[in-house]
DNA sequence: ATGATTTTTTTTGCAGATCAAATTAAATCA
DNA sequence: TGATTTAATTTGATCTGCAAAAAAAATCAT
C-alpha cells in the first residue's frame, strides 16, 4: 500500500558508461568492438562512452605488447585498459584487535599494505579514528606517497552499516552506536571515505577484481573469527533491509547446539570458528595455542585434532549446502586465508556440500571455488569498494560537463 | 572471463509502461498524479503511458464512487484501474495427486475454480496434458465461458522448470524429463501457456495481488507436502542458476537427522511436513489418519500430539531464522492453508524465529505476516503468473503499433 | 453568476541515449 | 598500388522522458 515507489536503482546504476568501465576492468585489456559485444551495445555507443572515459582519464589506449598482432587483416584493434594512475585508493579493515590497510591504484594493483595492532574490542570513536589515520599515514610513508594523493578510502568493518550514508549503526569495534564515520573520517583525512560491511567489501573485491569478475550472480563465503557471506545478485550486492551482512555464521545447524559467542546455540560459527575448534580440544584436555598448531597436529596424525577438524568440515559443508539449496548459485567463492587449511576444502567437504543439497543430481552442480587471498584480503576488499565508488563519482561528475 | 555479457534485464523489464501498469494494479484504483508520484515519473510521461494503456484496453477510467469527491478545489482527479475484462486467464497447479484450476479476470478477480484428482506420482506426459485439458474444460463449463476466450494459462508445478522457455527439465509429476510443456499445451489448448515452478508462482501472486503488492523485496514461505520458498529481490523473482525453486524444505536443520522423503537426513521438511508429524506419532503407536485430526487432538489436550507439534513449531522457527539471517528481509509472508494450524503461527513460534536470528536486537525486526489462502492458492498463483505474462506480451505488442 | 484560484491533465518543445547506416581509418593481400 | 578486410567514427533518426506552458475542470469569493 505504500512502498511501491522505489523506482530508480537500475541494473547499471549510473548507466551504460559504468557498464562499459566494468567490462574494461573485468577484461583487463579489451578493444572497442569486443566491448560492444560483451556489453551488448552498438559500436557507435561504445565509441562515445570510451571517448568520455578517455577524456576523463579513467582509461587509456594500450599499444598491444609486440606479438599480439596476429597478422589479421583490416584495421587493427586498439586495446583499452584501466589507467592505474587515474586514482590512488586506500582500503582499511577494522578487525577485532588489528587494523589492516592497503594502497591500490585505480586498476587494483597493490602498492603497499600493512597490519597494525589496536586495542581489542569496542573502542571510543576518536581512538578508532586515530588508529585509522595513523595506519594510513604509515602505509603512505612506506610507499613514499603523500596522503593528499589518495582519492578515496574504503573502510570495511563488522556490524550494521548503511553504506549509502557511510553510517555505522553499530559495530563490535565501536563503543558508541550511530556514528557518522564517513563524515568524521573524511573531514579528518581530507579525502572521500566509503564505509561498508566487511563481508560486502570482500564481495565487491571478488566482483570487480577477483573470481566473480563480470559474473551476474555469485556468493562469497569468508571465514575468519566468524563466518561471513556476501551475496551478488543481478550485478548488485544484496544488502538486507537493515544493512546487516548476511550472517551465515549464525545460521543454526543444530537446535540447542553448541554455545556461540553471540549467546545463542547451534550457530555454524560455533562449530567451525577457530575458538570453537580450540575449545573442543580443550574440553578433553588437549590444549592447542592456535589453529595452526592444531592443524599441524592433525596432519601429523593426532586423532583428536583430526576428529575435531572432520566434524568442522562436515558442519561447514552442511551450512554451505543450505546456501546452495536456497540460492541455487552457479558459483560459490570461498575466500580467505582460512581456506588454506585443508579441512575446509578437501574434495570430500566440497562434495558433501553438494551432496547435502537437494538437487545434487541436477547438472551442472554449483561450482565451489577457493580463492586463497593473503592476510590483507579484507583491506583489499575495502580498497575495491573505494575504487568502485570513486569510479562512480568520477562518472557522475562527467555528465554535467558535457558542454 | 566470459559471462560478463548479460547486459539487458533491467529493473522494469519492459520499461516504464510495465511499471505504470504495476503501480495501477497494486493500488487498485489511482489517479494519474498519484501514479507519477508513486512511480517517480513526470506527469507528462504518465499521461503518455496511461493513454497507451487505455488505447490497448488494459486499463479504464473509473468514475469514483459517489462520496469520494472530497470537495477539493481544482480539477478533479480521474481514477484509473485495471480493466478486469481485458483478458481471461486460467491457472493450473499440478500437485501430487490432484490438479486444481482457477479462472481469473485480468484484475485478478476469481471467476471460478475446482480441484480434481489425478493418478498420484509421475505421469506420462499425454496423461498429464489430458488431465489439464479436462480440468480447463470443466472449469470453463461451470463458469459458462468458452475455452477460446482464455488469453493465457499459467501452470505451476514442482520440479525444475525453465520459465523463460516454459520447459520442464524434471518434475515429480512427469515420468519423462525435458518436456516442452509450453508448446505441447499451447498447441493443444490454443492459448498462450506459461509454465513455472510452483513456489515461484505463489511469489508472483503475492507480488502482484497479495501481501507483497508493490514491495521491492520480500520472501514467501509455503508449506504443503513440502516446504517451499519464493524470493523477490529488486522487484524480480530470484530463479537460481538451474531454475530449481529455493528448496527451503530441504535445508538441513540437523546433521544426520530425521529421514526425509528426498532420501537425505535432517531436512526441515522431515520435521514439519505432514508425513513427518504423522510418522512421529505413529512411532509410539499413536495413529492419526490426518493432520487435522492430530491437530484437533493436540488442542483437546493430547500430550503426544501437542509435543510433536511443539517441536515442529520450533524446527520451523529455526529454518525461518536461517532465512532471516541470510536475507535480512523486511517481510516474510507465510502463505497457505497450513498456516491455519496454530502450531506454525503462534506468537511463540514467530518470536522464536526472530529470536534465533542474530540481529534480534536490531530494529525493526522482520515482519512475519501470515497470508491464509484457500485451497486454490497454488492455482491462483499460476493464474497470477499468466496475468503477468499476458500483460507483458500485450505491452510488447503495443510498441510497434506506435504509428 | 462571474471571474479568480486551484489542481489535474495534456500539449509542446527540447535534451539525452542509442542505434543503423554511411563513412573514414588502417591494416593485409595480391 | 589498388582491392579487400576489419575497426572505429560520424551522421541522422528514433525513442524516452522531462520541464514548462497551456488547457481543462473543478471550487471560492464577491
Amino acid at each position: 500500500m505504500s512502498d511501491q515507489g522505489t523506482p530508480p536503482a537500475p541494473d547499471r546504476p549510473e548507466g551504460a558508461r559504468q557498464h562499459v568501465l566494468a567490462v574494461i576492468r573485468s577484461a583487463g585489456t579489451i578493444a572497442r568492438t569486443e566491448i560492444a559485444q560483451a556489453a551488448g551495445l552498438s559500436p557507435a555507443t561504445v565509441t562515445a562512452h570510451t571517448s568520455d572515459l578517455l577524456r576523463a582519464g579513467l582509461i587509456e589506449e594500450r599499444t598491444s605488447p609486440a606479438g599480439t598482432e596476429t597478422g589479421r587483416r583490416g584495421r587493427p584493434r586498439v586495446a583499452l585498459g584501466i589507467r592505474g594512475d587515474a586514482h590512488l585508493l586506500a582500503g582499511i579493515k577494522v578487525a577485532h584487535d588489528t587494523i589492516s590497510v592497503v594502497l591500490n591504484d585505480f586498476a587494483g594493483q597493490a602498492i603497499g599494505g600493512l597490519e597494525l595492532p589496536i586495542p581489542a574490542g569496542a573502542l571510543e570513536t576518536s581512538v578508532l579514528c586515530d588508529a585509522i589515520s595513523d595506519a594510513l599515514a604509515r602505509v603512505c610513508a612506506e610507499a613514499g606517497l603523500a596522503r593528499s594523493q589518495i582519492s578515496g578510502l574504503g573502510v570495511g568493518m563488522a556490524g550494521l552499516v548503511d553504506a549509502r550514508r557511510n553510517w555505522v549503526y553499530w559495530s563490535p569495534s565501536l563503543a558508541t552506536r550511530n556514528i557518522d564515520l564517513g563524515t568524521l573520517l573524511s573531514q579528518r583525512l581530507g579525502c572521500a571515505v566509503f564505509v561498508d560491511n566487511d563481508a560486502n567489501v570482500v564481495a565487491k573485491a571478488e566482483q570487480i577484481l577477483g573470481e566473480g569478475r563480470g559474473l551476474r550472480d555469485f556468493i562469497v563465503v569468508t571465514i575468519e573469527r566468524g563466518v561471513g557471506m556476501g551475496i551478488v545478485l543481478n550485478n548488485r550486492i544484496h544488502r538486507g533491509a537493515r544493512g546487516c551482512g548476511a550472517e551465515l555464521g549464525h545460521t543454526k545447524v543444530q537446535i540447542d547446539g553448541a554455545l556461540c559467542r553471540c549467546g545463542q546455540r547451534g550457530c555454524l560459527e560455533a562449530y567451525v570458528g577457530d575458538y570453537a575448534l580450540l575449545r573442543e580440544a580443550s574440553s578433553i584436555g588437549a590444549e592447542f595455542t592456535n589453529l595452526a598448531g592444531m592443524h599441524a597436529a592433525a596432519q601429523a596424525g593426532n586423532v583428536t585434532a583430526r576428529s575435531i577438524f572432520d566434524r568442522a568440515g562436515r558442519m561447514f559443508a552442511l551450512g554451505l549446502s543450505n546456501v546452495i539449496d536456497i540460492f541455487d548459485p552457479a558459483l560459490v567463492i570461498l575466500a580467505g586465508r582460512r581456506f588454506d587449511y585443508d579441512y575446509l576444502t578437501t574434495e570430500t567437504v566440497l562434495d558433501q556440500a553438494n551432496a547435502f543439497s537437494l538437487q545434487a543430481e541436477v547438472q551442472p552442480l554449483p561450482e565451489l571455488r577457493v580463492h586463497r587471498w593473503g592476510d590483507l584480503m579484507w583491506a583489499q576488499g575495502a580498497a575495491a569498494h573505494a575504487i568502485d565508488e570513486v569510479a562512480r563519482l568520477s562518472l557522475a561528475r562527467l555528465d554535467p560537463n558535457a558542454a
